[in-house]
DNA sequence: CTATGTGAACAGCTTCACAGCG
DNA sequence: CGCTGTGAAGCTGTTCACATAG
Protein backbone atom coordinates (compact mmCIF):
# COMPACT_ATOMS: atom_id res chain seq x y z
CA UNK A 1 0.00 0.00 0.00
CA UNK A 2 0.84 3.50 0.63
CA UNK A 3 4.65 4.70 1.33
CA UNK A 4 5.38 6.40 4.60
CA UNK A 5 7.38 8.43 2.97
CA UNK A 6 8.70 11.35 5.66
CA UNK A 7 7.76 9.99 8.78
CA UNK A 8 10.07 9.89 11.58
CA UNK A 9 10.83 6.58 12.78
CA UNK A 10 10.24 7.66 17.01
CA UNK A 11 6.82 8.63 15.76
CA UNK A 12 5.76 5.07 14.99
CA UNK A 13 7.05 4.12 18.04
CA UNK A 14 5.17 6.51 20.13
CA UNK A 15 2.24 5.06 17.84
CA UNK A 16 1.81 2.46 19.75
CA UNK A 17 2.16 3.76 23.12
CA UNK A 18 -0.68 6.31 22.46
CA UNK A 19 -2.82 2.68 21.35
CA UNK A 20 -1.74 1.36 24.96
CA UNK A 21 -2.90 4.44 26.40
CA UNK A 22 -5.78 4.85 24.73
CA UNK A 23 -7.18 1.34 25.54
CA UNK A 24 -6.32 2.07 29.45
CA UNK A 25 -8.42 5.34 28.82
CA UNK A 26 -11.08 3.04 27.34
CA UNK A 27 -11.10 1.26 30.33
CA UNK A 28 -11.43 3.78 32.43
CA UNK A 29 -14.85 5.00 29.93
CA UNK A 30 -13.02 7.79 29.25
CA UNK A 31 -14.66 8.58 25.59
CA UNK A 32 -12.56 11.84 24.43
CA UNK A 33 -9.15 13.07 25.16
CA UNK A 34 -6.73 15.21 24.54
CA UNK A 35 -2.96 15.83 23.51
CA UNK A 36 -2.59 17.28 26.62
CA UNK A 37 -4.17 14.00 28.01
CA UNK A 38 -2.73 11.57 26.33
CA UNK A 39 1.00 13.29 26.78
CA UNK A 40 0.58 13.52 30.66
CA UNK A 41 0.10 10.09 30.78
CA UNK A 42 3.26 9.10 28.87
CA UNK A 43 5.55 11.88 29.84
CA UNK A 44 5.67 13.57 26.11
CA UNK A 45 4.55 17.37 25.23
CA UNK A 46 0.90 17.91 23.92
CA UNK A 47 2.17 19.25 20.62
CA UNK A 48 4.77 16.03 19.89
CA UNK A 49 1.35 14.52 20.55
CA UNK A 50 -0.55 16.45 18.12
CA UNK A 51 2.21 16.13 15.38
CA UNK A 52 2.72 12.41 15.28
CA UNK A 53 -1.04 11.47 14.99
CA UNK A 54 -1.21 14.74 12.43
CA UNK A 55 1.37 12.57 10.47
CA UNK A 56 -1.30 9.76 9.62
CA UNK A 57 -4.57 11.76 9.00
CA UNK A 58 -6.69 14.43 10.89
CA UNK A 59 -8.63 12.32 13.78
CA UNK A 60 -9.17 15.32 16.07
CA UNK A 61 -11.89 18.27 16.86
CA UNK A 62 -10.96 21.16 17.71
CA UNK A 63 -12.06 22.17 21.00
CA UNK A 64 -12.87 18.45 21.77
CA UNK A 65 -10.10 16.54 21.39
CA UNK A 66 -10.13 12.98 20.00
CA UNK A 67 -12.38 10.35 20.42
CA UNK A 68 -10.78 7.56 22.19
CA UNK A 69 -12.92 4.88 20.73
CA UNK A 70 -12.41 5.57 17.04
CA UNK A 71 -8.61 6.78 17.47
CA UNK A 72 -7.52 3.16 18.82
CA UNK A 73 -9.66 1.62 15.55
CA UNK A 74 -7.21 4.16 13.55
CA UNK A 75 -4.62 3.14 15.47
CA UNK A 76 -4.82 -0.24 14.99
CA UNK A 77 -5.48 -0.02 11.34
CA UNK A 78 -1.95 2.43 10.86
CA UNK A 79 0.55 -0.31 13.15
CA UNK A 80 -1.48 -3.00 11.06
CA UNK A 81 -2.78 -4.56 14.16
CA UNK A 82 -6.20 -4.62 13.15
CA UNK A 83 -6.03 -8.35 12.29
CA UNK A 84 -4.51 -11.02 13.55
CA UNK A 85 -0.65 -11.98 13.09
CA UNK A 86 0.79 -15.54 12.90
CA UNK A 87 4.08 -15.83 14.46
CA UNK A 88 6.38 -18.33 14.46
CA UNK A 89 9.35 -18.74 17.35
CA UNK A 90 12.37 -20.37 17.15
CA UNK A 91 14.71 -21.44 19.93
CA UNK A 92 12.90 -22.39 23.04
CA UNK A 93 15.21 -22.29 26.12
CA UNK A 94 14.35 -20.17 28.92
CA UNK A 95 12.94 -17.28 27.04
CA UNK A 96 11.32 -18.82 24.23
CA UNK A 97 9.16 -20.80 26.29
CA UNK A 98 7.95 -17.63 28.46
CA UNK A 99 7.30 -15.91 24.81
CA UNK A 100 4.92 -18.82 23.71
CA UNK A 101 2.96 -18.31 26.74
CA UNK A 102 3.01 -14.94 27.26
CA UNK A 103 -0.43 -13.48 27.65
CA UNK A 104 0.46 -9.78 26.15
CA UNK A 105 0.75 -10.90 22.58
CA UNK A 106 -2.69 -12.88 22.18
CA UNK A 107 -4.64 -9.50 23.32
CA UNK A 108 -2.33 -7.16 20.65
CA UNK A 109 -3.21 -9.29 17.71
CA UNK A 110 -0.49 -11.67 17.54
CA UNK A 111 -0.52 -15.14 17.73
CA UNK A 112 2.77 -17.74 18.06
CA UNK A 113 1.07 -20.58 15.27
CA UNK A 114 4.42 -22.69 14.35
CA UNK A 115 7.12 -23.53 16.58
CA UNK A 116 10.87 -24.89 16.25
CA UNK A 117 13.65 -25.81 17.43
CA UNK A 118 17.14 -28.23 16.80
CA UNK A 119 16.78 -30.25 19.75
CA UNK A 120 15.04 -33.75 18.67
CA UNK A 121 14.17 -34.60 22.12
CA UNK A 122 11.61 -31.81 22.47
CA UNK A 123 9.72 -32.44 18.42
CA UNK A 124 6.08 -32.82 19.03
CA UNK A 125 6.07 -31.58 22.41
CA UNK A 126 3.79 -28.20 22.75
CA UNK A 127 3.84 -25.80 25.64
CA UNK A 128 1.19 -24.46 27.31
CA UNK A 129 -2.54 -26.14 26.67
CA UNK A 130 -3.36 -25.54 23.07
CA UNK A 131 -0.24 -24.72 21.88
CA UNK A 132 1.55 -25.61 18.98
CA UNK A 133 3.96 -28.83 18.61
CA UNK A 134 7.48 -27.86 18.37
CA UNK A 135 9.00 -28.69 15.05
CA UNK A 136 12.57 -29.61 13.55
CA UNK A 137 14.51 -26.61 12.09
CA UNK A 138 13.92 -28.55 8.22
CA UNK A 139 10.28 -27.69 8.53
CA UNK A 140 10.67 -23.96 8.44
CA UNK A 141 10.93 -23.63 5.16
CA UNK A 142 7.90 -25.58 4.07
CA UNK A 143 5.71 -24.37 6.94
CA UNK A 144 6.35 -20.35 6.54
CA UNK A 145 5.46 -20.63 2.49
CA UNK A 146 2.41 -22.76 3.08
CA UNK A 147 1.10 -20.72 6.07
CA UNK A 148 2.46 -17.23 4.83
CA UNK A 149 3.89 -16.22 8.22
CA UNK A 150 5.77 -13.12 8.06
CA UNK A 151 6.70 -12.73 11.90
CA UNK A 152 9.16 -14.24 13.26
CA UNK A 153 10.34 -14.06 17.06
CA UNK A 154 13.95 -15.61 17.00
CA UNK A 155 15.33 -16.45 21.06
CA UNK A 156 18.74 -18.74 19.46
CA UNK A 157 21.96 -18.72 21.13
CA UNK A 158 24.06 -16.06 19.13
CA UNK A 159 25.92 -18.37 17.81
CA UNK A 160 23.02 -20.44 15.41
CA UNK A 161 20.90 -16.61 15.61
CA UNK A 162 22.61 -15.48 11.74
CA UNK A 163 21.78 -18.52 10.19
CA UNK A 164 18.03 -18.89 11.51
CA UNK A 165 17.71 -15.21 10.11
CA UNK A 166 19.04 -16.60 6.66
CA UNK A 167 16.64 -19.38 6.54
CA UNK A 168 13.68 -17.65 7.52
CA UNK A 169 13.77 -14.40 5.33
CA UNK A 170 14.70 -17.16 2.68
CA UNK A 171 11.21 -18.73 3.58
CA UNK A 172 9.60 -15.67 3.48
CA UNK A 173 9.83 -13.62 6.89
CA UNK A 174 9.59 -10.00 6.93
CA UNK A 175 9.52 -9.22 10.38
CA UNK A 176 11.94 -10.56 12.74
CA UNK A 177 11.85 -9.94 16.71
CA UNK A 178 15.06 -10.80 17.84
CA UNK A 179 16.30 -11.40 21.18
CA UNK A 180 19.99 -12.93 20.36
CA UNK A 181 22.68 -10.55 21.26
CA UNK A 182 24.22 -9.95 18.16
CA UNK A 183 23.55 -7.53 14.94
CA UNK A 184 21.97 -9.24 12.19
CA UNK A 185 22.66 -8.57 8.74
CA UNK A 186 19.14 -8.84 6.51
CA UNK A 187 19.09 -7.58 3.55
CA UNK A 188 16.12 -4.66 2.49
CA UNK A 189 12.74 -5.49 3.21
CA UNK A 190 13.21 -7.20 6.16
CA UNK A 191 12.90 -5.46 9.58
CA UNK A 192 14.30 -6.66 12.34
CA UNK A 193 13.49 -5.26 15.95
CA UNK A 194 16.07 -6.24 18.71
CA UNK A 195 15.63 -7.10 22.38
CA UNK A 196 18.92 -7.22 24.40
CA UNK A 197 18.67 -7.35 28.34
CA UNK A 198 21.91 -6.98 28.67
CA UNK A 199 22.28 -3.71 26.79
CA UNK A 200 19.38 -2.68 28.99
CA UNK A 201 20.56 -2.90 32.12
CA UNK A 202 23.92 -1.64 31.24
CA UNK A 203 21.85 1.40 29.87
CA UNK A 204 20.92 1.77 33.73
CA UNK A 205 23.73 1.15 34.89
CA UNK A 206 25.19 4.18 33.41
CA UNK A 207 22.39 6.22 34.38
CA UNK A 208 23.31 5.08 38.47
CA UNK A 209 26.83 5.99 37.58
CA UNK A 210 26.27 9.42 36.39
CA UNK A 211 23.74 10.53 38.66
CA UNK A 212 26.33 10.07 41.41
CA UNK A 213 26.41 8.04 44.20
CA UNK B 1 30.68 10.88 40.01
CA UNK B 2 31.58 12.86 37.01
CA UNK B 3 28.25 14.60 35.08
CA UNK B 4 27.53 13.45 31.35
CA UNK B 5 27.25 15.95 29.95
CA UNK B 6 26.41 16.51 26.45
CA UNK B 7 26.49 12.94 25.40
CA UNK B 8 23.53 12.31 22.83
CA UNK B 9 21.37 9.95 24.08
CA UNK B 10 21.58 7.23 21.28
CA UNK B 11 25.63 7.16 21.85
CA UNK B 12 25.27 5.63 25.04
CA UNK B 13 22.78 2.92 23.55
CA UNK B 14 25.59 2.02 20.74
CA UNK B 15 28.17 1.60 23.91
CA UNK B 16 26.45 -1.14 24.92
CA UNK B 17 26.44 -2.41 21.16
CA UNK B 18 30.07 -1.69 20.60
CA UNK B 19 30.84 -3.34 24.06
CA UNK B 20 28.99 -6.43 22.61
CA UNK B 21 30.98 -6.38 18.91
CA UNK B 22 34.22 -6.03 20.28
CA UNK B 23 34.00 -8.65 22.51
CA UNK B 24 32.92 -11.20 19.32
CA UNK B 25 35.98 -9.48 18.18
CA UNK B 26 37.85 -10.63 20.73
CA UNK B 27 36.72 -14.03 20.71
CA UNK B 28 37.70 -13.73 16.94
CA UNK B 29 41.22 -13.21 18.16
CA UNK B 30 41.41 -10.21 16.98
CA UNK B 31 44.01 -7.54 18.48
CA UNK B 32 43.10 -4.62 17.15
CA UNK B 33 40.09 -2.89 15.12
CA UNK B 34 39.00 0.02 12.65
CA UNK B 35 36.16 2.50 13.54
CA UNK B 36 35.30 0.90 10.01
CA UNK B 37 35.20 -2.60 11.03
CA UNK B 38 33.24 -1.93 13.94
CA UNK B 39 30.76 0.17 11.93
CA UNK B 40 30.22 -2.59 9.44
CA UNK B 41 29.56 -5.37 11.48
CA UNK B 42 27.02 -2.67 13.72
CA UNK B 43 25.67 -1.13 10.03
CA UNK B 44 26.87 2.01 11.91
CA UNK B 45 28.95 4.48 9.92
CA UNK B 46 32.69 4.97 10.73
CA UNK B 47 32.52 8.42 11.72
CA UNK B 48 29.59 8.25 14.16
CA UNK B 49 31.93 5.35 16.01
CA UNK B 50 34.79 7.83 16.11
CA UNK B 51 32.53 9.94 17.16
CA UNK B 52 30.52 8.32 19.95
CA UNK B 53 33.67 7.04 21.26
CA UNK B 54 35.10 10.28 21.10
CA UNK B 55 32.98 11.58 23.63
CA UNK B 56 33.87 9.60 26.44
CA UNK B 57 38.01 9.72 25.80
CA UNK B 58 40.47 9.10 23.60
CA UNK B 59 41.83 5.08 22.65
CA UNK B 60 42.28 5.22 19.33
CA UNK B 61 45.81 5.28 17.50
CA UNK B 62 45.78 6.83 14.32
CA UNK B 63 46.98 4.51 11.32
CA UNK B 64 46.47 1.75 13.79
CA UNK B 65 42.18 2.15 15.28
CA UNK B 66 41.51 0.34 18.72
CA UNK B 67 42.99 -2.03 20.68
CA UNK B 68 40.49 -4.50 21.20
CA UNK B 69 40.95 -5.52 24.41
CA UNK B 70 41.84 -2.38 26.00
CA UNK B 71 38.69 -0.84 24.67
CA UNK B 72 36.35 -3.14 26.09
CA UNK B 73 38.13 -2.91 29.23
CA UNK B 74 37.48 1.29 29.17
CA UNK B 75 33.77 0.68 27.66
CA UNK B 76 33.12 -1.67 30.46
CA UNK B 77 33.93 1.37 33.15
CA UNK B 78 32.36 3.74 31.55
CA UNK B 79 29.16 1.74 31.31
CA UNK B 80 29.84 0.79 34.81
CA UNK B 81 30.03 -2.77 34.43
CA UNK B 82 33.40 -3.82 35.18
CA UNK B 83 31.75 -4.85 38.64
CA UNK B 84 28.72 -7.22 39.25
CA UNK B 85 25.61 -5.15 40.05
CA UNK B 86 23.30 -7.29 42.52
CA UNK B 87 19.54 -6.86 40.88
CA UNK B 88 16.15 -7.78 42.60
CA UNK B 89 13.27 -9.02 40.33
CA UNK B 90 10.00 -8.74 41.27
CA UNK B 91 6.73 -10.97 40.02
CA UNK B 92 7.55 -14.78 38.69
CA UNK B 93 5.17 -15.17 35.70
CA UNK B 94 6.29 -16.86 32.97
CA UNK B 95 8.97 -13.78 31.69
CA UNK B 96 10.16 -13.68 35.48
CA UNK B 97 10.61 -17.00 35.60
CA UNK B 98 12.89 -17.16 32.32
CA UNK B 99 14.76 -13.89 33.28
CA UNK B 100 16.30 -15.25 36.04
CA UNK B 101 17.53 -18.38 34.81
CA UNK B 102 18.73 -16.11 31.54
CA UNK B 103 22.04 -17.07 31.08
CA UNK B 104 22.95 -13.29 29.17
CA UNK B 105 22.93 -11.27 32.58
CA UNK B 106 25.78 -12.87 34.98
CA UNK B 107 28.24 -13.11 32.11
CA UNK B 108 27.40 -9.54 31.49
CA UNK B 109 28.13 -8.41 35.34
CA UNK B 110 24.25 -8.49 36.39
CA UNK B 111 23.10 -11.13 38.94
CA UNK B 112 19.72 -11.58 40.27
CA UNK B 113 20.16 -11.63 43.90
CA UNK B 114 16.47 -11.27 45.56
CA UNK B 115 13.40 -12.42 44.16
CA UNK B 116 9.87 -11.32 45.32
CA UNK B 117 6.26 -12.05 44.52
CA UNK B 118 3.12 -11.51 46.45
CA UNK B 119 1.73 -15.24 45.63
CA UNK B 120 1.95 -17.05 49.04
CA UNK B 121 2.64 -20.09 47.43
CA UNK B 122 5.70 -19.49 45.51
CA UNK B 123 7.10 -18.14 49.23
CA UNK B 124 10.69 -19.92 50.02
CA UNK B 125 10.68 -22.04 46.94
CA UNK B 126 13.68 -21.16 44.38
CA UNK B 127 13.77 -21.27 40.35
CA UNK B 128 17.30 -22.53 38.72
CA UNK B 129 19.76 -24.36 41.31
CA UNK B 130 21.63 -21.83 43.22
CA UNK B 131 18.72 -19.64 42.72
CA UNK B 132 17.78 -16.95 45.76
CA UNK B 133 14.60 -17.96 47.28
CA UNK B 134 11.28 -15.99 46.21
CA UNK B 135 10.45 -13.10 49.23
CA UNK B 136 7.38 -11.46 49.89
CA UNK B 137 7.04 -7.98 49.15
CA UNK B 138 6.84 -6.93 52.24
CA UNK B 139 10.12 -7.79 52.79
CA UNK B 140 11.39 -5.49 49.77
CA UNK B 141 11.65 -2.44 51.94
CA UNK B 142 14.13 -3.90 54.49
CA UNK B 143 16.34 -5.98 51.57
CA UNK B 144 16.96 -3.17 49.43
CA UNK B 145 17.81 -0.89 52.08
CA UNK B 146 20.01 -4.16 54.05
CA UNK B 147 21.89 -5.14 50.78
CA UNK B 148 21.95 -1.44 48.74
CA UNK B 149 20.63 -3.35 45.14
CA UNK B 150 19.74 -0.02 43.12
CA UNK B 151 18.51 -2.17 39.50
CA UNK B 152 15.38 -4.27 39.63
CA UNK B 153 13.59 -6.01 36.77
CA UNK B 154 9.97 -5.33 36.95
CA UNK B 155 7.91 -8.54 35.45
CA UNK B 156 4.43 -8.02 36.98
CA UNK B 157 1.15 -7.67 35.93
CA UNK B 158 0.41 -3.76 34.43
CA UNK B 159 -2.39 -3.01 37.17
CA UNK B 160 0.18 -3.33 40.18
CA UNK B 161 3.36 -2.00 38.28
CA UNK B 162 3.17 1.67 39.31
CA UNK B 163 2.45 0.30 42.82
CA UNK B 164 5.82 -2.30 43.23
CA UNK B 165 7.74 1.29 41.30
CA UNK B 166 6.75 3.30 44.02
CA UNK B 167 7.60 0.51 46.62
CA UNK B 168 10.93 0.02 45.03
CA UNK B 169 11.60 3.80 44.79
CA UNK B 170 11.03 4.35 47.93
CA UNK B 171 13.50 1.55 49.21
CA UNK B 172 16.20 3.58 47.26
CA UNK B 173 15.72 1.62 43.65
CA UNK B 174 17.73 3.74 40.90
CA UNK B 175 17.23 1.69 37.82
CA UNK B 176 14.28 -0.06 36.57
CA UNK B 177 14.09 -2.84 33.97
CA UNK B 178 10.19 -2.18 32.91
CA UNK B 179 8.44 -5.12 31.01
CA UNK B 180 5.16 -3.87 32.22
CA UNK B 181 3.21 -2.42 29.58
CA UNK B 182 2.48 0.96 31.24
CA UNK B 183 4.47 4.05 31.23
CA UNK B 184 5.90 4.31 34.79
CA UNK B 185 5.73 7.63 36.53
CA UNK B 186 9.35 8.10 38.63
CA UNK B 187 10.52 11.13 40.15
CA UNK B 188 14.03 12.83 38.44
CA UNK B 189 16.73 10.64 39.23
CA UNK B 190 15.32 7.22 38.33
CA UNK B 191 16.03 5.62 35.29
CA UNK B 192 13.67 3.10 33.48
CA UNK B 193 13.89 1.32 30.41
CA UNK B 194 10.78 -0.33 28.99
CA UNK B 195 10.66 -3.84 27.48
CA UNK B 196 7.68 -3.86 25.55
CA UNK B 197 7.13 -6.99 23.66
CA UNK B 198 3.84 -6.18 21.70
CA UNK B 199 5.36 -2.59 21.30
CA UNK B 200 7.93 -4.63 19.04
CA UNK B 201 5.71 -6.89 16.99
CA UNK B 202 3.62 -3.75 16.13
CA UNK B 203 6.62 -1.86 14.67
CA UNK B 204 7.53 -5.06 13.15
CA UNK B 205 3.94 -5.16 11.48
CA UNK B 206 3.59 -1.54 10.67
CA UNK B 207 7.09 -2.18 8.75
CA UNK B 208 5.56 -4.92 6.60
CA UNK B 209 2.26 -2.79 6.22
CA UNK B 210 4.23 -0.13 4.50
CA UNK B 211 6.38 -2.25 2.11
CA UNK B 212 3.82 -3.65 0.07
CA UNK B 213 2.43 -7.07 0.60
C1' DC C 1 -13.04 29.53 25.43
C1' DT C 2 -10.87 25.01 24.42
C1' DA C 3 -8.14 22.16 21.70
C1' DT C 4 -6.52 20.80 16.99
C1' DG C 5 -3.29 21.09 13.05
C1' DT C 6 0.79 23.21 11.29
C1' DG C 7 4.46 26.44 9.46
C1' DA C 8 8.49 28.32 11.53
C1' DA C 9 12.13 28.28 14.93
C1' DC C 10 14.94 25.50 17.49
C1' DA C 11 17.62 21.66 19.29
C1' DG C 12 19.95 17.47 18.80
C1' DC C 13 22.14 13.97 16.22
C1' DT C 14 24.68 12.38 12.18
C1' DT C 15 27.68 12.89 8.34
C1' DC C 16 31.30 15.22 6.01
C1' DA C 17 35.80 16.37 5.27
C1' DC C 18 40.17 17.19 6.66
C1' DA C 19 44.15 18.36 9.80
C1' DG C 20 47.31 15.76 12.33
C1' DC C 21 49.62 11.80 14.07
C1' DG C 22 51.94 7.27 13.97
C1' DC D 1 49.63 6.05 3.82
C1' DG D 2 45.93 4.61 7.15
C1' DC D 3 43.10 5.88 10.63
C1' DT D 4 41.79 8.82 14.49
C1' DG D 5 39.62 12.95 16.42
C1' DT D 6 36.86 16.93 15.47
C1' DG D 7 35.03 21.45 13.82
C1' DA D 8 31.57 22.64 10.42
C1' DA D 9 27.70 21.46 7.67
C1' DG D 10 23.60 19.07 7.07
C1' DC D 11 19.68 16.70 8.42
C1' DT D 12 16.04 14.92 11.36
C1' DG D 13 13.06 15.37 15.03
C1' DT D 14 10.91 18.40 18.63
C1' DT D 15 8.89 22.49 20.47
C1' DC D 16 6.75 26.90 19.84
C1' DA D 17 3.12 29.76 18.77
C1' DC D 18 -0.79 30.85 16.39
C1' DA D 19 -4.51 30.68 12.90
C1' DT D 20 -8.57 28.08 12.74
C1' DA D 21 -12.57 25.30 14.01
C1' DG D 22 -16.21 23.88 17.07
Amino acid sequence: MGKHESIPTPAVRRLSLYLRQLEAFRDSNLRTVSSKQLGQALRITDAQVRKDLAYFGQFGQPGIGYDVEELITKVRQILGTDRTWPVLLVGTGNLGRALVSYKGFQSKGFEVVAIFDDNPALHGKAFGENGPKVLPMEMLDAVVKDTQIRLAILSVPATVAQSVTDIMIAAGVKGILNFAPVALQVPRGVNVSNVDLAVHLEQLSFGIGSSGV
